[in-house]
Order: C-alpha cells, then sequence, then structure tokens
DNA sequence: GCCAGGATCGTCT
DNA sequence: GACGATCCTGGCG
C-alpha cells in the first residue's frame, strides 16, 4: 500500500518501465528530468504529465539503470474523506482509479520527487490485511505509443478501483 | 457504452 | 515548437 500524510490505499494497478523500451522516459538516457530514475532505487520519481497531472513511480534497479514502476490505481483505505475533498467527488472508486487521480487524492506533488518511499513523506509499506496472497493479472500499458506489446500492465483482479479497461 | 476534444506546461529537439 | 506514462465533459445511441 501507499501512504502519504493521513491518506493511504492498496496499491491494485502498475506498469512497469525500462530504460531498455522507448516508453520510458529514461529510454533517451541521463538527463535533467530522468537523473532520478536513474538514481539509486527505492526513491519517488513524481513527474508532471500533459501539463496538469503528477505521476507517481516507485524507482527500481541499482543505480546507473534507468526503471521505474508506475502506481497507476488504488484502493482507498485511510482518509477517504479527505480523498473525496481533494478529488471534489463522492464514488469511492472514482477516487484513485488512475494515475493522475490518486496522486491528487493523497496530495502528492512534483515537490516529493527524489524522495524517499521507506522514510517518508511517501511511504510504500507491504501488503494490507487479506491482500498477501493476491495475484495480479498482465496485460498491455495504457495511454503510451511506443512498445505498446509488453504485457508490462499489472492489477488485481475483481478490483472496481482499477483505471479502465479493466484486465481479466 | 464509445468517441472526440480541450485544458495546460515541462522537457527536449 | 512538438509532444505526451491524463482526466473530464459532452454528444450520440
Amino acid at each position: 500500500m501507499v501512504r502519504h500524510g493521513d491518506t493511504a490505499g492498496v496499491i491494485v494497478e502498475t506498469e512497469a518501465y525500462h530504460q531498455s523500451e522507448p516508453a520510458c522516459h529514461a529510454y533517451v538516457g541521463l538527463t535533467g528530468r530522468t537523473r532520478v530514475l536513474f538514481g539509486p532505487p527505492g526513491r519517488a520519481y513524481v513527474y508532471f504529465s500533459y501539463g496538469m497531472h503528477a505521476l507517481l513511480n516507485a524507482v527500481c534497479e541499482p543505480e546507473g539503470i534507468g526503471a521505474a514502476v508506475l502506481i497507476r490505481a488504488l484502493e482507498p483505505l485511510d482518509g477517504i474523506d479527505t480523498m473525496r475533498e481533494r478529488r471534489g467527488l463522492d464514488r469511492l472508486e472514482d477516487l484513485c482509479s488512475g494515475p493522475g487521480k490518486l496522486t491528487q487524492a493523497l496530495g502528492i506533488g512534483l515537490e516529493l520527487n527524489d524522495t524517499d518511499l521507506a522514510s517518508g513523506p511517501i511511504t510504500i509499506e507491504p501488503a494490507a490485511p487479506g491482500w498477501e496472497d493476491v495475484e495480479p493479472l498482465a496485460g498491455t500499458r495504457i495511454g503510451i505509443t511506443k512498445a505498446p506489446e509488453l504485457p508490462w500492465r499489472f492489477a488485481a483482479p475483481r478490483s472496481l478501483s482499477v483505471s479502465r479497461p479493466r484486465l481479466r
């Protein structure tokens, strides 16, 4: 699960990105923007998408290799009233069912880029009770034009908080 | 249910 | 100067 302040949710959807394929920002090599991707693992890579959304990634692989996991959806767990206020929405399954939605619901902005996901302010924690043995489904990634064939999207089956289209 | 269009701006060419 | 790892709304059926 992911926690920031009083808000937290269970990770139900992710996508993997790696410097070896062109959909990954790190594909172009080390630049000002991709510096964090090539840094040590366990840090947050938060970047600005489409001029209006912050997207949260967990940096993976040893320092020197550019790779990360995009957090695409959460099932809301704590601070749901706060999430509703930030999102201006009521329906539980709409609060965090997309990478831009969940950063808004959790109050995660660009200022948290390159922060440590073990010590916070954003923390990634072990699976919540009842989620330990969930086996994710795999499918192709969403919203990209390069390397669309790679089955690097993963989602929890049956969760209503997964972004569309649902995997099955 | 599906599709098209607009908002909006950092990053790299 | 072009291009997105997006979201929301409105039209149509």
